[in-house]
RNA sequence: GGGAGCUUAGCUCAGCUGGUUUAGAGCACCUGCCUUACAAGCAGGGGGUCAUAGGUUCGAACCCUAUAGCUCCCACCA
């Protein structure tokens, strides 16, 4: 069968993958082998797939298909996020889109529509994963809210609940007035925004006058005015203390207070005490039993206690009282101010400080076990930068506000009794039984569950336990099932630092709470996938390539080879489509290279050349070498060097050298030893190549050779380190050297490869290699000696080895004579710096006994090349 | 405001315990080639004051100090 000359992905992707799946090959249970497991970081179920995606899961495929042909079982359990407020407000927008309000809804009319969202669309990621070539154990998936998983979350609920550790209570919260949600601290995103400060004029309530200006950028809150503060020890206002003022506008009379917290630094010294609206005027207006005066809705809409503007949207407020204040002459002047604002992370709204009633998981006593965690070692962090981060983060950490005013997710289970009480119970049922202990009159009809959901990440902390064994969860006495036993802990987690509080450390204390151990080995920390500009990729800027469009483009293989080529951990991508495209050219050169030795026939009865099986040795040698350096550097998670050595064994080691060393002349056969050693080096390059590039390497291996039905790439063992000999690997080294500067000179001076020269080597240089280099340099002879006295000729060094290559009349003398003396002033210069270095007492006195045998060396080397080109120009001279 | 990290070739990065001749790689670039596996290729080549300034040391890209620039995380100054 003739095979193209271009490797074309389209024609194999598919049907590679479907074999796997049709095999089963990528599930698994538990036996007696090692287990290696990863948990996918649980995508939205509604998402679509990005390049954060593409890299994360190519990270996790390539660490997955490498552990399972280790021998290890491997098992890559995926999965999906229900994404409370995301998806929400997807459907919220959705159902908006067709004229159907939400607030018009009731909760299971709502819960209806999402449900029929997040089966339409639910999911869609998963199947794109597979034409990344993902190896998944898709029998496995999972997602957060099945039933299984939500009774979970609701028993977690329960048992820190009975623990204590879960209160309700009033705090001022991060309002989402666009989700109409609270969310907690880690999901408001503070950014620098160019914001106006309006000095307004506040009058003393006695007529006088007199007047107190204060200094803010939210004018549109001076109607929940509880007081005004100043600094107790600011000189400028003390004669105000216990006085009132007015708030403009709408009059209402308000103390002038004292209090530290005011700095008498910024703005006028006078602070307007807002508590229903700021966290910190929440704070003062405890101190001094202010009342609070909440004048915003939950949708950031004045009420009417605002008394004016009401029903306005709090921006468009902000300007309107700035004119009624300036008309009114309270606002003495504007400027322009940077300030920080907080961003929903999942709405983009600006956060609405909000006193609001929630629910709340004490995290003190469970931040620091999962502190020890990664202190001790225990859990590793990769790069181990993010210690630190993560240390800081939960030396502070504060309670977690769980409740959200949502309905799609799982629904707290708190049930309040007609006399204001409330009982949790991870069901109605143990709800009523629990109620009636202190009224056995109470009915079902009594009970009024909880409105509120938990917050996405209360359920998703959980993931790696609940994906084996969700009864785990919150049921004491029960035994783990034998998945969970065999998979947990699992070993590696890949995901960004962005979630690095929101998920891994709460992933940690879950797993130190209900397993008492933690729940993955090792933390591979993925950057953040930038376009050229270094904006991060993403769907609203626009500038993010489809990653499908992209696996069409170059293949799979290509894009995932794109995907690592540039990304140590924990350092963005900047990501360029050239690296997919230097990712389908290795490809190409694989294909390739396989089209070459295909058609080489079997049971060639010539013997094997010299220079054959020089080239068998060396690369036999290289190939284990390598293999012992991406050993290493998977054992340090370095996956783009892993790479790239693997690129370079294939590319230079094998396609550059060994390939054009024991390639035939055309109409020759190749000798069947060297042909067999041929193949069983490529499998050996498959097999190294699979976990990057698993669909080329798949469809290669199987041509390879007759397979049996089922028999696959992927359970293959990937080749042990063996020995190698660097003395071989340095004399080929060597020898690439001599043939290179043969190459160079033939450039040069523009002789034709065609052309056969003749070579003389005088001095430390294996005979046995001159084969190789007669092959590679076309040269008709290589003498081991010194050239004979006139000859004229270009010459090169290599260490302290002299090459010469006679050249007659097609040298120009005065080039050659040029160049050695250049070359010996050159040598002659170092040998001089070596030669002051060995002179200086200190420096053979200090330093260790090697280095300063090395420099000798270095400098007798060096004398020895003078001389050798010393002699050389009285040769050219003649 | 507090903390962490970064700065090495045009770009993206290695350089691990201070010493391996004159600091490496991939891509890009330049030159010559359609040579029967591959032009998505082959062969060859050029390119760096290791951010700057001091210091420690026999010896510094590497350790210390300062300066400049960049990035990220955390934080309630209106």
């Amino acid at each position: 069968m003739q095979l193209a000359a271009k490797y074309n992905p389209a024609d194999v992707e598919d049907k590679w993958y479907a074999y796997w799946q049709k095999h089963r090959l990528f599930h698994s249970e538990p036996d007696e082998r090692e287990p290696y497991t990863i948990v996918i970081p649980p995508p939205n179920v509604t998402g679509v797939l990005h390049m954060g995606h593409m890299l994360n899961n190519t990270i996790q495929d390539v660490l997955v298909r490498r552990a399972r042909m280790l021998g290890k079982n491997a098992c890559w359990v995926p999965g999906t996020d229900h994404a409370s407020i995301a998806t929400e407000a997807k459907v919220v927008a959705k159902l908006k889109a067709e004229g159907v309000d939400k607030a018009g809804l009731t909760r299971e009319q709502f819960l209806a529509h999402a449900w029929e969202w997040k089966e339409k669309h639910g999911g869609i990621i998963l199947e794109q994963l597979k034409k990344l070539g993902a190896s998944c154990d898709w029998e496995r998936t999972r997602f957060t809210m099945e039933p299984a998983l939500s009774d979970a979350v609701t028993r977690a609920f329960v048992h820190f609940y009975n623990k204590g550790w879960i209160y309700r209570g009033v705090r001022m919260v991060n309002w989402d007035p666009v989700g109409r949600t609270a969310v907690s601290d880690e999901e408001v995103i503070h950014r620098e925004q160019q914001a106006t400060l309006y000095y307004i004029r506040y009058y003393i309530g006695d007529g006088s006058g007199a007047y107190l200006t204060i200094a803010t950028t939210r004018p549109e809150t001076i109607m929940a005015d509880t007081a005004v503060a100043v600094n107790p020890n600011d000189e400028r206002h003390k004669h105000l203390h216990g006085k009132k003022v007015l708030i403009p506008l709408i009059g209402k009379e308000i103390p002038v207070i004292a209090d530290d917290y005011v700095a008498t630094d910024f703005g006028t010294g006078c602070l307007k005490v807002t508590p229903a609206h700021d966290i910190n005027d929440y704070e003062i207006g405890l101190r001094h039993r202010l009342p609070v005066v909440d004048i915003l809705d939950d949708d950031g809409k004045l009420n009417e206690k605002a008394q004016i503007l009401v029903g306005e949207d709090r921006f468009a407020a902000r300007e309107k009282i700035a004119r009624m204040l300036a008309n009114a002459g309270h606002l003495e002047k504007t400027e322009s101010y940077a300030n920080q604002v907080g961003f929903s992370e999942r709405t983009s709204a600006v956060i609405e400080p909000r006193l609001s009633l929630q629910w709340f998981l004490k995290m003190k006593d469970m931040a620091e076990p999962a502190l020890q965690y990664v202190m001790n070692d225990e859990i590793k962090l990769i790069p181990d930068k993010f210690r630190n981060t993560y240390r800081h983060w939960m030396e502070r950490v504060c309670d977690w506000c769980i409740s959200r005013q949502l309905w799609w997710g799982q629904r707290i289970p708190a049930w309040y009794l007609p006399n204001g009480d409330v009982v949790v119970a991870a069901t109605e049922d143990e709800a009523l039984l629990a109620a009636q202990k202190t009224n056995p009159a109470l009915t079902k009809t009594d009970l009024k569950q909880d409105d509120d959901v938990v917050d996405t990440w209360f359920s998703s902390w959980l993931w790696p336990v609940s994906v084996f064994d969700p009864q785990a969860i919150g049921n004491p006495g029960h035994t783990p099932n034998a998945d969970l036993q065999y998979y947990y802990p699992t070993n590696d987690l890949i995901t960004a630092p962005e979630i690095l509080f929101f998920w891994v450390a709460r992933m940690i204390m879950a797993g130190h709470e209900f397993m008492g151990a933690a729940p993955f080995r090792n933390v591979y920390l993925t950057g953040i996938v930038r376009d050229k500009q270094g904006q991060k990729m993403s769907k609203s800027l626009g500038n993010s390539p489809d990653p499908l469009m992209l696996i069409a483009r170059y293949g799979a293989d290509g894009v995932r080879m794109g995907m690592l080529l540039t990304s140590p951990a924990g350092n963005d991508l900047p990501f360029d489509e050239s690296l997919c495209e230097q990712g389908r050219n290795f490809c190409n050169k694989i294909w390739n290279a396989f089209r070459l030795i295909k058609g080489w026939q079997a049971g060639a009865h010539a013997a094997q050349p010299a220079h054959a099986a020089q080239a068998v040795t060396w690369f036999r040698n290289a190939l284990h070498k390598t293999i012992a350096d991406i050993n290493d550097d998977f054992d340090k998670y370095r996956l783009s060097e892993a790479l790239m050595k693997v690129y370079k064994l294939f590319w230079d080691d094998f396609c550059a050298w060994y390939l054009e060393l024991i390639k035939p002349h055309a109409g020759q056969a190749v000798d069947e030893v060297t042909r067999s050693a041929t193949l069983s080096f490529f499998d050996m390059l498959l097999r190294i190549l699979h976990p990057f590039m698993p669909f080329i390497s798949e469809e290669l291996w199987q041509q390879l050779s007759a397979r049996n039905d089922g028999e696959s790439l992927m359970t293959q063992r990937l080749p042990a380190a063996g020995g190698f000999d660097e003395i071989n690997i340095s004399n080929f080294e060597m020898t690439k050297n001599a043939i290179t500067a043969v190459r160079t000179i033939r450039q040069n001076k523009n002789i034709p490869m065609k052309e056969p020269l003749e070579l003389y080597v005088k001095g430390d240089f294996d005979p046995a290699l001159f084969p190789l280099m007669q092959k590679m340099a076309n040269l008709s002879a290589v003498y081991p000696h010194a050239q004979q006295a006139g000859q004229p000729g270009a010459s090169f060094l290599l260490g302290t080895t002299d090459f010469f290559i006679p050249l007659g009349n097609l040298l120009n003398a005065y080039e050659e004579l040029k160049k050695l003396r250049d070359d010996l002033a050159y040598q002659q210069k170092f040998v001089a710096a070596i030669t002051q270095k060995l002179s200086n007492a200190k420096f053979v006195q200090n330093a260790p006994a090697q280095v300063v045998a090395l420099e000798r060396k270095k400098q007798a080397d060096g004398e020895a090349r003078i001389k050798a080109i010393e002699d050389k120009l009285l040769i050219v001279n003649g």
